[in-house]
RNA sequence: GGUCCCGUCGUCUAGUGGUUAGGACACAAGGUUUUCAUCCUUGCAACAGGAGUUCGAUUCUCCUCGGGAUCACCA
């Protein structure tokens, strides 16, 4: 048995959205799992859509989740260039051999002509086919004009590691083009002579393509080449309504995820969750397990759908399994203003206590800020918490005076022993008569004006005893 | 419209010719951490519909319905 090799072939023509990695990932997994090959090939082929830049996007969006590739573009490999714009004479050399075997035919008419056959077509209620309309005598293919198979329809059966097996009908069979008059390959050929050139040995991609298995499967024959093993993915639906994921509908970069605070990790673990599963009860698999369980026979047939929130449980699942070092690693660049100031140890300090309530890394600066600069007072977010609403404003004041009586009471060192300011908070909740919800509630509202924080103790440690009475003080005032 | 694919809780999914149809996210209610978040427990919630095969269908077959993909000198 040979070894396994697959591929990823987008065309430069943007960024890559989730669906894209998935189909990425997937192909990175089957090759791995077997010590196989990664290829990355870029599909320039159409110069009208392409993008500049987009292929170094592409590149780097696949560095960023670890997919790295073993053969591309940029670092070269055996069977290069991996840019179809740089094969031209490669897939020239195939078209010839099927002009030569008679399988391939320049096409005379004009594409208004063409347009003339498919409207005709549609008037007639018929599909429209092309090689219902083949030229008796063939021109000499001089690359003026594009280039068709002479297609053979028939009858295709063909397994499908994901979709089982699968069959069409000859109709679904036809003249396509193979090469564009501006002397440019249509994917549709060049993906075939590429994939085999470079020894493929699993093609990967997504449902889009299915319907143009049979024509595929013709010209494999055609072209006398082996068939490799595919595998057709099914979509990744947008958040809402029943649409593909596309970028017209909203789909982000995925760059854009781990600007936005989501660690590779969970990222990966979650793409692969989107269709797949090993039959277990297991949710969080890491890249290695990954690996190590994927199998394409195990790839949903059905469409799956993009849930953010499932995401963002995932990732919190991921950011508290780190260690404390590599958490403040992946953090340098999220914290707020006042927190990217503060050195390491510090930071490393305020990370300990919040990491199991990060959610994204984007969470950092709303939990750790106060610790930095002295917060502003919202009294909406007393107002609106379902406790401490039912006190009045001078009753929550009382509380604050008797927690800054408590407090004065002790000095600096104590602020430092987490177990003297536990004993303090104690007895204040007896003095108050106060239930733990609101008397905690309100001190924490005073020192930190955040949605969520530490524990007390920790916080005031942090904060130490001079600042945690001048916040408590300034929220009397 | 032709061709092809798909159809289990709201979402991601497990599963089987006989199961109380399981798990996770989300949501709700309790509990722990004397607050929030985390964590734990519980609850809510699904086999698209109709025939057929069968002692018995969520599972097998057919039809219907629903959703999707594709019908380019795009990939």
């Amino acid at each position: 048995m040979s070894e396994v090799r697959t591929r990823f072939a987008p065309s430069p023509t943007g960024f890559i959205h989730v669906g894209g990695i998935r189909t990425a990932l997937f192909a990175f997994l089957v090759a791995r799992q077997s010590n196989g090959k990664f290829i990355l090939r870029l599909e320039d082929t159409d110069q009208k859509r392409e993008v500049t830049g987009a292929d170094q996007h592409i590149m780097k969006s696949l560095h960023a989740l670890g997919l790295n590739y073993d053969e591309g573009p940029d670092i070269g490999g055996p069977f290069g260039p991996y840019r179809q714009s740089e094969r031209l004479d490669t897939y020239k050399k195939w078209a010839l051999k099927l002009v030569e075997a008679g399988r391939a035919y320049a096409d005379p008419y004009a594409p208004e002509e063409i347009q003339a056959f498919r409207n005709e077509s549609i008037a007639n209620k018929k599909p429209f086919l092309y090689r219902n309309h083949r030229p008796e005598n063939s021109l000499v293919w001089d690359g003026s004009k594009p280039l068709r198979f002479k297609s053979q329809p028939q009858d295709y059966t063909w397994h499908d590691a994901v979709m089982g097996n699968s069959h069409a009908g000859a109709e679904a069979i036809d003249d396509f083009i193979l090469m564009k008059s501006d002397g440019f390959p249509t994917y549709n050929f060049a993906h075939i002579v590429d994939d085999a050139e470079m020894q493929i040995t699993h093609v990967i991609r997504g449902q889009e393509f299915i319907s143009s298995m049979p024509n595929y499967l013709n010209l494999y024959e055609a072209l006398n080449l082996e068939k490799p093993v595919f595998a057709t993915m099914p979509h990744i639906l947008a958040e809402s309504g029943n649409k593909k994921l596309s970028k017209r509908d909203g789909a982000k970069d995925v760059l854009e995820y781990l600007r936005d605070g989501f660690l590779v990790e969970a990222l990966d673990n979650f793409i692969a969750s989107l269709g797949w599963n090993d039959g277990t009860e297991q949710e969080i698999f890491s890249m290695n397990e990954l690996i190590t369980k994927f199998s394409l026979e195990r790839v949903q047939r059905s469409g799956a759908r993009f849930d953010e929130k499932r995401l963002i449980w995932m990732n919190g699942q991921w950011v508290k399994q780190l260690s404390l070092d590599d958490l403040f690693v992946r953090c340098s660049d999220f914290w707020g203003e006042n927190g990217r100031e503060s050195g390491p140890d510090r930071q490393k300090e305020i990370l300990k206590v919040v990491q199991e309530r990060l959610k994204t890394l984007a969470d950092l600066p709303a939990l750790t800020e106060y610790f930095f600069v002295r917060p502003t007072p919202d009294w909406s977010m007393v107002d609106e918490n379902k406790q401490l609403k039912k006190l009045s404003r001078t009753e929550q004041i009382e509380l604050l005076k008797a927690a800054e009586t408590a407090f004065e009471n002790l000095d600096d060192e104590d602020f430092l022993d987490e177990g003297k300011t536990q004993e303090c908070l104690n007895s204040l909740l007896e003095r108050t008569k106060s239930k733990p919800p609101i008397l905690f509630g309100m001190i924490r509202y005073a020192l930190t004006w955040a949605p969520f924080s530490p524990g007390l103790p920790e916080t005031m440690r942090l904060l130490g005893r001079d600042e945690t009475l001048v916040r408590i003080k300034a929220a009397i005032s």
